[in-house]
DNA sequence: GCCAAAATGATTGGCGTCAATCAATAAATG
DNA sequence: CATTTATTGATTGACGCCAATCATTTTGGC
């Protein structure tokens, strides 16, 4: 009755070969090497011989010999805002910490800076690299017609272009590697509307500009969930603090004194630092419900120090995990594998990471 | 650590070969082989001066020339809990959807069914692999005095033992790869705590079984954060439902019916199915705050048409990506490399994984 | 300075695949 | 039928590293 069942798979010590699968279809070596590499010049019987036999072994071909063989190595860029920025210092030692093990793998990766967000310095950098031939660089992009000629420069000489957090013109890259930035801002009104439990709330938001996409995207989200399911929270005009730590602290005692009814504080942007300042000096009795973005040091202890109830993160060790594989896939075989969606993540007080690559100072 | 300038990479970018590091470092291949190798009988001052070698030329082994000439296979298995449980047909699904990239690797899995948290059959099947030569397998376990003599049984032949998702006996594996089950019951107290916003209320807990050792981690995470933060809202006794969907539905419909002023419903383990029943088929106006485990379909859904409101889930695909990880880098090298602690994901109804590709939305 | 031990050098045959060459055979054409 | 053309076969040298062998040199003990 306690029976354990195998799987379908056997125990095959032999894995077989190439030359193992033309034995079995009783063709050559290099016809079975023309089927495999799709090099033509062979007869459909033949290719149906050689396919067969694959399958019938269950040939997979041996990654490592193949790269051996090809001299394959992968050449590839990300393109950074520079600057000291908490989120993207997390990034680059997330990059810098794969290092030694992609090079093991013969990816090679270059960390270039670029103007954060601003179009010309983008464009400038884009048309820079635009003959250095990498194979595949990740971009964090800007949604602007301007970038679609300096992208287009760059894919016509078959690098594969990927937009990394913030997207590129949809068009013209082979993929996005990032949250849905909608949901994100959703994702925080949730939080925020369930901790009010029904009573009435006054939100104030505060953003860092409204022409960078991410920050519109998650304000629209946020305030569409809101007024979905919210009514009684009513939500202030927010400030705009530029991610500026002071202007944000700013933003937040102006709130604190000037607006007293005010019961939530969402941070869209970046510049914590200033909120969390302005809140430890807070002699209000009455605590905020706070929400913040992006777990990076100082919005880890905020948590901890009970200053923030919820982080919203974008998880970017895994958004770069993933870009890299995704760029290999697509340098290999031009199709990039199905993965599960990225997705935001939700951060309390009791699910923190313990050993982390955040705690990074910026 | 922040000197990533524009990168001179240009050039043809020469990987170095061990043969370079020997011309370098003024020594014949030979001992640049014992060096890398660690086979002895070297010098100290040879071993210096390849070392240095190394490190001038930033030589790295080429992961795939030396996969291919140490003829490496990896026979790895997994042991889960067989059965229709929603959360190990998704972790079997993943599995299955990564053999053939694995095969491409040498990296052959067997999926090996046993009975579920049942220690009789978990060290019967336990017994009945320790002849078969795994290099690394990935158990289910239970934190059971009486596996620990198979264990050892199954390590003395030199294979790696990991606990995945429920933890074996501390001393007698070699890595857990799982998420801390305390924390993921605080979680869930937190969550449902914010939502009663200083109201009263009272919770009815729904479990498995105090004997799984998740179940007991997440109660005592889920209890300790209720009475420590949320002193307003009060913890009736757990019913037990042995993650049976038929007796969770009975155990809702009792709070529904009996308990009269129950404001919050968390269900420890599995079932979910009978939940969503019972409350689909509720009369009472008020609603529950809900919070359950794991995002499978019905969960998803539930979640989706507000019957329940937090899920926590761990994240299966990950941890069988980690898993792999783990268990290669210890059969390579005995080592495990430093990964970011997994850790209880929320879900909400609004940063749910959509699972199609990631088209940004204009 | 002799001899054993230790260290180093030199070289080789794989591993499985790729990419090429050249010869040999089969099929198609007029 | 002769002659193209298409298809197959046979073989080979990388790729970079591993693991082994055997020869040679250096070192240290006495």
């Amino acid at each position: 009755m306690n029976k354990h069942a195998h799987s379908e798979s056997s125990q095959p010590l032999k894995i077989p070969t190439l030359s193992d699968v033309a034995l079995a279809a009783g063709v050559s070596y290099a016809t079975a090497d023309r089927v495999s590499n799709e090099r033509g010049n062979v007869a459909d019987k033949s290719v149906r011989k050689v396919r067969d036999a694959m399958d019938a072994l269950g040939y997979v071909r041996n990654a490592a010999a193949a790269n051996l063989s090809r001299r394959r190595t992968y050449r590839l860029a990300f393109l950074l805002p520079k600057g000291p920025n908490a989120f993207f210092s997390r990034v680059r030692a997330h990059i810098d910490s794969l290092l030694n093990h992609l090079q093991a793998d013969q990816i090679n990766v270059t960390i270039i800076e670029i103007d954060a967000f601003e179009i010309e310095g983008l464009k400038r950098s884009l048309l820079s690299i635009a003959d250095a031939a990498y194979d595949g660089i990740a971009v964090v992009g800007l949604h602007s017609p301007e970038i679609v000629e300096p992208l287009e420069k760059i894919r016509s000489q078959g690098t594969i272009v990927v937009g990394l957090v913030s997207d590129l013109p949809t068009l013209h890259r082979e993929a996005y590697i990032g949250i849905n930035n909608v949901a994100a801002g959703r994702t925080a009104g949730r939080l925020l509307g369930l901790a009010h439990a029904d009573k009435q709330g006054r939100v104030q938001i505060i953003a860092g500009s409204l022409k960078a996409r991410d920050h519109k995207d998650r304000l629209k989200g946020f305030s569409d969930v809101i007024r979905e399911d919210y009514p009684k929270i009513e939500l202030l005009d927010p400030i705009m603090a530029r991610d500026n730590p002071d202007k944000v602290k700013a933003a937040v005692n102006e709130a604190l004194i000037a607006k007293p009814k005010v019961t939530a504080l969402y941070n869209v942007g970046a510049g914590n630092t200033g909120l969390v300042e302005a809140l430890e000096q807070n002699t209000r009795k009455k605590r905020f419900f706070c929400v913040v973005h992006e777990l990076v040091q100082h919005s880890h202890k905020a948590l901890l120090n009970k200053h923030v109830d919820v982080v919203i993160d974008q998880r970017p060790d895994e958004e770069i995990d993933r870009a890299l594989t995704t760029l290999k896939a697509l340098i290999d075989d031009r199709t990039a594998l199905p993965m599960q969606d990225l997705v935001p993540t939700i951060y309390v007080r009791d699910n923190l990471p313990s050993n982390n690559s955040h705690t990074t100072p910026d």
